[in-house]
DNA sequence: GCAGGATAGTTACTTTGGTAACTGTCCATT
DNA sequence: AATGGACAGTTACCAAAGTAACTATCCTGC
């Protein structure tokens, strides 16, 4: 009988790996602001372009709408973002960060990217070719994929 | 102001990465079987081992007891396995595959190779250096890491 | 200008997973 | 052989996430 070796099996292999980084990323945030991943994403994003609303966030960090849309109003009660009704379009409202959401975020950001260079020193060399890989798979999966944020 | 982008963010994309191929393994078994996650990986684990404890099949796939001991009721309920009490340390009780549980399992797993084949394919030359890759980032994070299934 | 469908976002409901507490058993020390 | 700690496994409780239904607004065609 064909047999399979669940520690060797790449979609297996794939989510204990992702989930062990998440959570040591976790550390990263976690203990000075007390952050979820999807709260993370939000500051992450509005930080990055600005203004936007939660459908752009949401298909920017791959997020389901119902996501977003708590993470926001967790951050919103935190007072690191404000929403604005759109005049032109009622139904959207444009979220900004605040100075203390901005102070946040410059806090945590050198030490994110501290911990991604230590993963990525871990590898040393094999570094360049992973993310290499990384972008093949990202091409082929996440264009027709049935993501579960796509809508 | 030092900035960070998400989508070239590291354990960002590992987690978009695995979530998306967990969803279309999923329809690898799910549309015949309806199996979980969890499931699947006990199913696989006493496949791989033949009869073991529940502790074992958590050590080995990486799950919480609570999520191995319920889907070892789920699999238990649909008649894939039985239990049987040890004899020599009474707490433990080894899981054993029924006929039915292997017949499912014989089932899925030349989908499941051809799933992990075609991942592979996609990446073509790149195939190789991720796999590598991956092992080291398990050796660096899976020895020492809090992982959440250690105690 | 209004009827019907589409769209942004929220909420209700359900499922899933984790933490902590509990049960029953084992074992080491006395 | 009694007591206390460790350990396998389950359960009660809570937090996170997805589906579907809802609200409010927009836009198109009549």
């Amino acid at each position: 009988m064909a047999t399979l070796a669940l520690e060797s099996f790449l979609p297996y292999r794939l989510n204990r790996l992702a989930s062990v980084v998440s959570l040591k990323f976790r550390a990263v945030y976690g203990p000075h602001h007390d952050l979820t991943v999807p709260e993370w994403r939000v500051l992450a994003t509005l930080a990055q372009f600005g203004t936007m609303t939660a459908k752009a966030i949401g298909a920017h960090s791959a997020m389901h709408k119902t996501k977003v849309s708590r993470a926001v109003r967790a951050l919103e009660e935190r007072r690191w973002l404000v929403r604005s009704r759109s005049e032109l379009d009622r139904r959207e409202e444009g979220l900004t960060l605040t100075a203390a959401g901005l102070r946040s975020y410059a806090e945590i950001v050198p030490r994110a990217l501290a911990f991604e260079a230590a993963l990525l020193a871990e590898l040393g060399p094999h570094a360049a070719p992973l993310l290499t890989a990384l972008e093949r798979m990202e091409a082929g999966l996440l264009d027709d994929a049935p993501r579960p944020e796509r809508r």
